[in-house]
DNA sequence: CGCCAATATTTTACATGTTATCCAATGCTG
DNA sequence: CAGCATTGGATAACATGTAAAATATTGGCG
């Protein structure tokens, strides 16, 4: 034996911590991807690759930073995914005609097939989350999610005691 | 210029992905995360960390696995992070008698200290979120974002088309 | 034209996420 | 108690997250 003290006075005074907005919010979205990413891993893609995939679905042609903004990558991390999906023949890159320092990024044909080929199965799953949590509360789960976003995003910068 | 093809039919028949659920958790968590960051970052503890040393505050003698559980951190990664807050001091780390496969974790008097330090900053960004979306709704997100948790948890695997 | 600040992207460096594997301690079973 | 499956935790290997620096291109300005 060695410390068998009853700990007194544990000093939790601060809420516990597993019911933080972040790990709610972490914790929600590791709930959802638990069923997407086994599709996505038959099929040899990483979730983030996807995300680059379908964005370029939506709407082909997109410059490196659109694309980082539209799929919440970084620089460095999209560059190495645009990489990777360069060599997988999936996408195409050509610089800008205008500007050199931007390429232009689209699907290829193989890309464009893959996504058919994972699409279906991805809308499916989408679509039985959607009917286990209802359509209605999804969408005023989706809404106040964006409003948070849009709080926390557009207001001034929240300081704590860290001036410089 | 050189392709001014007005790309006549973009197939865009499917939900717009930045719209999609994920993403919408994915961007949400990360407007609340940007405010905690430079808090964190000017006390040297990275947010994993600070969650690690989070949940010991609230519970101290936690065994590696009950830890990973609460930090939602896989073992690895926590492996890792163990070590670095022990080479700085601020965690301690001893066998357990009866089993000597598990370890005890607990915090050190240092961390004890850098936790006083660092979570009234951290309880102010708190209570500042808290009052710009509102705590009446906030505890409403909360409640969603279990609920949606426990649904997909709890409920059986949603399989898509992927037999093999 | 030549210098230089600004911009788009990539690269570097290190921490973490993720999966698979390894190792030591345990405890069951014969 | 010897053999062996199980368990808690650590390590390995590779992809991504993140911040900082490097590279390349552009546009302005003397």
């Amino acid at each position: 034996m060695s410390d068998p003290a009853p700990r007194p006075a544990a000093p939790v005074r601060i809420r516990h911590f597993t019911r933080s907005l972040p790990m709610s919010l972490l914790r929600a979205r590791e709930s959802v991807m638990r069923h997407f990413r086994p599709a996505l891993r038959r099929n040899g893609m990483t979730e983030q690759q996807w995300r680059v995939l379908r964005a370029l679905m939506t709407r082909p042609g997109m410059e490196v930073s659109e694309l980082a903004e539209a799929t919440f990558l970084l620089g460095p991390s999209l560059s190495r995914i645009l990489r990777d999906l360069d060599s997988l023949g999936l996408i195409t890159r050509r610089l800008d005609d205008a500007d050199q320092r931007r390429s232009i990024i689209a699907l290829s044909p193989r890309g464009e097939s893959l996504i058919e080929q994972i699409s279906p199965e991805s809308e499916t799953i989408y679509a039985e989350i959607t009917r286990r949590f209802g359509a209605q509360r999804l969408a005023e789960l989706q809404a106040m999610l964006r409003e948070l976003e849009t709080l926390l995003t557009e207001g001034p910068p929240i300081e704590g005691t860290g001036e410089e």
